[in-house]
DNA sequence: GTCTATATCTAGATAGAC
DNA sequence: GTCTATCTAGATATAGAC
């Protein structure tokens, strides 16, 4: 097999397991077993098991970055806030061994720490001019000390609502529910600072999508 | 020594690797050794590591079922809530290890994923139950769907403010500030429900506490 | 590029003397 | 109750043949 199809298939294989199971919980073997390789072969293509993880780390971020540097248009509707969240709350399902334990994960990887500390900047960043946006267009009305914690609030949800419900719900993120369920989350946070008609637009838009699950 | 004493001793300083370190990242060799102990001995007074584990989850159960289960007044005020969350955030980050990946810590120790799921579930009726009051006596208003969501997010804060604000603080919980920050977090999903003088109440005393921190 | 075989290390846990 | 010595298993990673 050529060099890039093992190499592509160790990541896709490890990035299954590690979903699964829990990167702490695979190991370097059991990637090769699933994979149909010798152990060798697996460290023929990777250095080690941390090459793994950061070369999935960075297709992760790579792809998150793209999706919240969507500049923020002067008329912000609610589709489009429910549309960015609902692309950044995909793609960390399908890469939800990271957020399981952020901490530790980088504490093993060390070059993950700043990584992932730059990352969760960037986006705070970006919603924090989505807010703004929203203020600016009047559609939004919130005191900077309020926006501050909505802010942390927000970041926390969006960075653990994975272990949270992948805690409660039986088959985890497989229910497609789940993704709309925290995404609704996130936005009832926001909510109680819009505007009259933008707060309806978004709250019927919830509604929507909680009772149409995919 | 006496047998109490020195598994007790073993409690207390594997409580503080787990914390500091994370409990995946604490071998019983290295708590043994901290306790100035030998391994042995350690294993005559437990069976294993998942024991210990056990033994400080109980301990912080009984302590926090303690602190939810006071009876919620009629005539329920904005310092007994933020008391009885400050109780509760200090307990946490007091067993703190447990919150860095519940999942993964359940996964060890099989029997801590039913002890942790019963004990959520015991801490998200009292907040049920808190919000009711809040309800009955005039000084909240929020719909049914709109309760089921706040109690969602309300629980994810509560459950994953330590490894969020971990991530964050370069110190840590030592920094005594941390939890003042995330408890005007959990208040301020709440605030937006409640009506104008219990709200300018809780706000006055969120703006209190942030700006003296002890 | 891929395999088999193996080296190395560390963690959890036990045996048996004192 | 406590210690020293040791066993076992599993994980990461390497060596060298094909």
């Amino acid at each position: 097999m050529a060099k890039r199809n093992t190499r592509e298939l160790v990541l896709q294989t490890s990035l299954a397991l590690f979903n699964e199971l829990g990167e702490p919980n695979v190991s370097t073997n059991r990637i090769a077993d699933e994979a149909n390789i010798s152990p060798g072969n697996l460290y023929y293509h990777f250095r080690n098991k941390q090459d793994i993880v950061v070369e999935l780390f960075t297709r992760f971020a790579t792809q998150l970055d793209r999706i919240i540097a969507v500049p923020v248009s002067a008329a912000l509707r609610a589709e489009d806030l429910w549309f960015q969240l609902h692309l950044s709350f995909e793609l960390k399902g399908q890469y939800r061994f990271l957020f399981r334990n952020p901490i530790d994960i980088s504490s093993r990887v060390p070059s993950l720490r700043r990584a992932f500390m730059g990352l969760f900047r960037r986006e705070r960043k970006a919603a924090e001019d989505m807010i703004s946006s929203l203020e600016q267009s009047g559609a939004m009305c919130i005191s900077s000390r309020e926006k501050e914690i909505l802010l942390n609030n927000l970041m926390l949800a969006m960075t653990y609502w994975i272990p949270f419900a992948e805690m409660y719900e039986e088959h985890g993120l497989q229910d497609g529910n789940v993704q709309i369920k925290s995404i609704a989350g996130a936005l009832q946070m926001i909510i109680p600072y819009m505007a009259e008609d933008a707060r309806a637009e978004l709250t019927n838009l919830a509604i929507f999508y909680l009772s149409h699950p995919n």
